[in-house]
DNA sequence: GTCGTCGTTCCGTCTCACGGAACCTTCCTT
DNA sequence: AAGGAAGGTTCCGTGAGACGGAACGACGAC
């Protein structure tokens, strides 16, 4: 079953701080076993450097992941900078509408949450920082895919469209109409096509004419005023996006 | 040259990735061959499994962090249910103060800050999410300090004092009365010990009576107001630790 | 008591990590 | 154009140490 190909042990390595990805709490040593499908022995032999170095840490009833890897995350680009340079645009719109404010960027078919705002009142979305959507469901998906390279589209649209409910949009056409309004509109809707009850308003933060982020305001369907909150959105964007281009 | 120890491996990878921390911007090959002190074939040859596992990015220049450690790091307890918690009183602080707000745990001999919150005009401070600095020399330091249990405060005690500014307190039995004084206001003042010219007011999060957060708010030393900027850190940090204590 | 589960330790096999050396490719210098 | 320095890549012989099955000790449940 050993076949040949490379790094055998940091592989298991990664499939047991994946495994923390899907489960919530503290894993135990047994758990992690099963989930891994690795014999015991080597999960134990394992997470005893991975202890020492800090990527684990002890706690009440089992293991979880160590503050290295969340001082790493941090040091990651798309943190350190374009959230940093996101912030205070995000504060303003937050200020402004009071809704949930998140900032999104592409990796793959999916959009990986990079920062988010929410009050004590707001919906709550499940959306977390670091969580993954599928592109095409999401309003930050749309913008992102909009206005992206015209290869990352085409390969995006190859993939089989993915549904969180019944309002997703599967049919590849009206996806294609839908993601040339947004080319037109520079901002996209997102009409209970991830949650049910929670709409949002897009809007891409472009770096020389390509969005490498998005900007979104969610809110419950009831309260879904796009005349008031596109603008909102619209403007926080380009400010962030001017900053960008001054910076980069 | 080789001792005994353990995984060798692992712990060059950690090496590799601990590069970055210092090291700002991107890294190329040779450069981490340098500062690790390996090979550098080692580190061709580790460098792609990590590139594969999506630890590592190509960019431009050389190599980042990859995604997948922003996507684990989000994941560490310290930000997924305390942050999670924090925020929106973070908010509040922030809006009524209009200044930079801060939440640091303690690791180790030092805090390390979970979150930060400003605006677009406030002080720059050398404050980063991730980032380090010794427990003694700010104000959620010492609030948390203040609060630790006892045999913590001994241990850091026990360490030499660090000095980060002249106004750095390197005086054990300044800092012990210090540390009392904290004790009995529930607040900690920073006055410029940790950067010149910023000023910090500071409030522990207690759960079950000891301190496992802090929150403060730096302003400019001109505007430091301690009667106006106590009562309100201080309010913000009791209503987390009200929720804390009712969510655990 | 017995059984199920969890964590730990042991150890024989043999894989695959290791890094020196040689090579290729840029890019700069003269 | 020739020479040189530094970055990146490939090769390969050696032996350290990763691997995981198996057996064991410690709880806790029923």
């Amino acid at each position: 079953m050993r076949r040949n190909d490379d790094t055998s042990m940091l592989e298991k390595v990664m499939l047991i701080l994946q495994t923390f990805r899907t489960a919530g709490g503290p894993q135990r040593l047994a758990d992690i076993a099963r989930s891994t499908h690795l014999p015991k022995s080597t999960v134990h032999r394992l997470i005893q450097p991975l202890l020492d170095l800090n990527l684990l840490q002890r706690v009440d009833g089992g293991f979880a992941l160590g503050l290295v890897l969340f001082e790493l995350g941090e040091l990651v680009p798309v943190k350190s900078q374009l959230r940093q340079a996101a912030l205070p645009f995000m504060q303003d719109l937050f200020a402004a509408t009071h809704q949930t404010v998140h900032l999104g960027v592409r990796d793959g078919y999916d959009v990986v949450y990079a920062e988010k705002i929410h009050g004590h009142g707001g919906v709550d979305l499940p959306s977390r920082i670091g969580g993954r959507l599928p592109l095409t469901c999401t309003g930050i998906g749309k913008a992102l895919l909009a206005f992206a390279l015209p290869e990352v589209l085409d390969e995006v649209l190859g993939q089989p469209l993915r549904r969180l409910t019944p309002h997703s949009i599967t049919d590849l056409d009206l996806l294609k109409d839908e993601v040339s309004r947004v080319q037109t509109a520079g901002v996209a809707y997102d009409r209970e096509e991830a949650a049910v009850g929670g709409c949002c308003v897009a809007a891409p933060v472009l770096v020389s004419g390509v969005a490498i982020a998005a900007l979104s305001v969610s809110v419950p369907v009831a309260q879904f005023q796009p005349a008031r909150l596109g603008p909102a959105v619209r403007t926080a964007a380009l400010g962030l996006s001017r900053k960008l281009n001054r910076l980069w």
